[in-house]
DNA sequence: GCAAATTAATGATTTATTCAAG
DNA sequence: CTTGAATAAATCATTAATTTGC
């Protein structure tokens, strides 16, 4: 990511929530190396040869259009002026705030954690987020963000817990974490099942189909235009 | 991180074809008749196969077993009977195929990106979907990967190409990468304007409202357990 | 010349980090 | 400081191009 700003800090303090995880049993895995891709204009995907035709492009795609990005802005202006208000409940949240979990949430949330679900599957955050509804407003992404983040919380936790110490020094983290990371994970993070493969359950999806969720505390106010028409041409 | 074995290998052969697909819109996708067949377990085409039974390509399937592999396809029995048809044409994507762009949708998409678009968010996303969509089948999670995917291997490349330049030590390397990285970006990778604060566009979303997209490849046949009441107690 | 085996590109997922509301 | 939300990096998996052996 943005290899710089590093502000630093940040809390790392673990949540001393009262959660303990049960680690169930897992896997990971591993592998090799990535590679770059080949762009230019349209040439189509093709793997291999590595030899352009007539490059050309290559370069241009790089040199960046400064700020035509001033056009891609979420919804702002051009806000579809019908929104379903048919939706069963009023879903949009008012505020726009975010979910404020109440504590028979998190609480079923947890005994589903400790059961030993780590990533629920499409299918299986629609039911629970039908049952936490019954608790207070809830949408999807809310119980998908919470495992995601609890999980990974609770590895934080683990391995900070396991270097033994409260906090040291950025520097060392880096190297150690490395290390324990493996060793921890490999003995208790283990997810359930899937033995060798990837399960294949959730799909994520950007908002897309959900529609007016959309509230972004800072809106520009810039057109959304689809296809930019760069002023520069080129 | 964590780093230890490393499988791979794998991969079969595969007859390939080099049918360059255009599919123009509407229903298709529907042919692949001669796979299909029985299989009680709905193996899903296999992409790899050719598409129009050519004579030619008889001799192909005569070899018989090219790839076993292909055919250990569990998900059998758990077949929901039941989903909605009902949708105008049969969209779902039959196998578990994945998206296979057309040079029209990679054109037009690498336009976007050009012209300065990174995270489109769902709005945005939908919108180019549906323009896509008359290029080829395609539907909104694989705007918003493709995004995410050429967005950070333009990064490697870049990262990548500036390392060659220097031709220096791998020892450097690390460092220098993390300058240049920046500076680069600083120079043509300009997000556009949000200096400081996060945007908020996208919401990342679990298929979840969805549905019927789901096609593992491979099914436990887990009972899919809302509360799974873990065996190893507590 | 074809088809199996390789290999590289890249679509799809998961994990790690970061940001910021409360 | 806790933690919901979002983004980026790392991985895994599949497929298209290329190479190789007959």
């Amino acid at each position: 990511m943005d290899a710089n700003n590093e502000i630093i800090n940040t809390h790392m303090g673990s949540s001393s929530m009262k959660v303990h995880n049960q680690f169930p049993r897992g896997l990971l895995w591993e592998h090799e190396p990535l590679s770059s891709l080949t762009l230019g204009c349209c040439n189509r995907l093709r793997p291999l040869a590595p030899k352009l035709p007539h490059t050309a492009t290559a370069a241009a795609a790089s040199t960046a259009a400064f700020d035509l990005k001033s056009y891609i802005r979420p919804e702002s202006g051009p806000k579809k002026s019908d929104h379903k208000p048919e939706t069963a409940q009023v879903e949009t949240l008012p505020g726009g705030t975010r979910w404020n979990p109440t504590q028979e949430q998190i609480g079923l949330l947890e005994m589903l954690y400790r059961g030993g679900m780590r990533t629920p599957n499409a299918q299986q955050i629609e039911q629970i987020t039908t049952q936490l509804e019954k608790y207070g407003k809830i949408e999807g992404k809310n119980v998908f963000y919470w495992f995601q983040n609890h999980k990974a919380r609770e590895r934080q936790k683990q391995k900070r817990n396991s270097l033994g110490l409260g906090h040291c020094p950025r520097t060392y983290t880096a190297t150690i974490a490395t290390i324990t990371a493996d060793t921890i994970r490999g003995n208790e993070e283990r997810e359930e099942d899937s033995p060798k493969k990837r399960k294949c359950r959730t799909w994520i999806m950007p908002e897309c189909l959900e529609e007016d969720k959309r509230h972004c505390r800072e809106e520009g106010d810039k057109t959304l235009e689809l296809f930019p028409l760069h002023p520069e041409g080129r």
